[in-house]
DNA sequence: TTCGCATGAGAAA
DNA sequence: TTCTCCTGCGAAT
């Protein structure tokens, strides 16, 4: 499930309800038990989003540097805190995965100012399956399931992580330099332009959903050698990513179709299979000109394109 | 009940 | 390029 938005949205989620205080880290599953005793008992000062790649920051200096990969996830109980937009109060970040702490959440939405109410009684809740890591305020468990990446960095090594990636529209500080480290990086390799808005170390937080989409609203052939792709491309494909993550990041959904009213948006943040152009679409007709979308492999992974469409 | 796939990416070959 | 990590879910059995 996650792309970059459902990173940055959980590092909002942590920073809310753990930042400030002092945590209880332990590793239930154990292959994190020696991670978590040098974290034990720190305050947490903030969780920050680059990319797909989470970084919990502590009072020490030491960092938690968390990649969930294909299936890591986030189970968070007790008190939830909603996100500015007001539609977060979310139980799960990450893969997808529901119950019992979502319904606390927004349990716990539904009753504003009302915390030391919320508590419930089976709090904290005995680990569920193979969490790798939990986080635990006197109010607030977050569990961590299935990483691929979990390790505790010294500040030097975490910035050393922070700049093996690619610009993040979400966290770069300058996003007209960001924007340009982009275009260089994009015209500079032969490589097709489809791969390169997956290589992270291009530009960070775009995965396949948003890869083959951004692609498609550019109308753009994802074989494109990225040197042959022009600058003023390349620069309006970073300005769209910027977008759909902002949009991504405040709603929670991956919608990007650009064919929809209000009315369409709203009933497409509700049902997945009406979220996107091509992305997951393969045979059926382009929303755009009726073509078969195809589905072809591109680096191992499925790429989704309209033949008509983007070239 | 079992199987295969998935919004990822590093390691191995 | 292929394997592997390790999880949930829907389709197939």
């Amino acid at each position: 499930m996650p792309e970059g938005h459902t990173v940055h949205r959980i590092a909002r989620q942590l920073t809310l309800d753990l930042a400030g205080r002092p945590v209880a880290v332990s590793s239930p599953q154990g292959r994190f038990a020696a991670g978590a005793r040098r974290l034990d008992g720190q305050v947490v000062l903030r969780a920050d989003a680059v990319g797909k790649q989470l970084f919990v920051t502590f009072a020490s200096g030491d960092v938690l540097r968390v990649h969930l990969g294909l299936y890591g996830a986030w189970d968070l109980y007790g008190r939830v805190s909603p996100l500015t937009d007001g539609r977060a109060a979310v139980g799960s970040l990450g893969a997808p995965r529901l119950r019992r702490a979502v319904r606390l959440g927004e349990r716990e939405q539904s009753l504003p100012g009302a915390a030391d109410e919320g508590v419930p009684e089976d709090f904290p809740p005995t680990p569920v399956g193979a969490v790798r890591v939990r986080l635990a305020t006197a109010e607030t468990v977050a569990d961590l399931r299935g990483p691929s990446a979990c390790e505790v960095l010294d500040p030097v090594q975490a910035q050393v992580a922070v700049d093996r990636l690619g610009p993040d529209p979400a966290a770069a500080d300058d996003l007209d330099a960001a924007r340009a480290v982009v275009v260089r990086r994009v015209t500079a390799r032969g490589v097709p332009v489809g791969q390169l808005l997956m290589d992270q170390a291009v530009v960070a937080g775009i995965g396949n959903i948003y890869r083959a989409e951004l692609l498609f609203r550019a109308r753009l052939d994802p074989w494109t050698p990225g040197r042959r792709v022009p600058a003023e491309v390349v620069g309006a494909l970073w300005d769209d990513w910027a977008v759909l993550l902002a949009d991504g990041i405040r709603t929670g959904v991956t919608l990007t179709r650009e064919d929809l009213d209000a009315t369409g948006r709203e009933q497409a943040l509700a049902d997945p299979t009406a979220r996107h152009s091509v992305y997951g679409r393969p045979g059926q007709p382009c929303r755009v000109c009726g073509t078969p979308v195809l589905v072809e492999p591109m680096a191992a992974r499925k790429l989704y394109r309209c033949a008509t469409c983007q070239r």
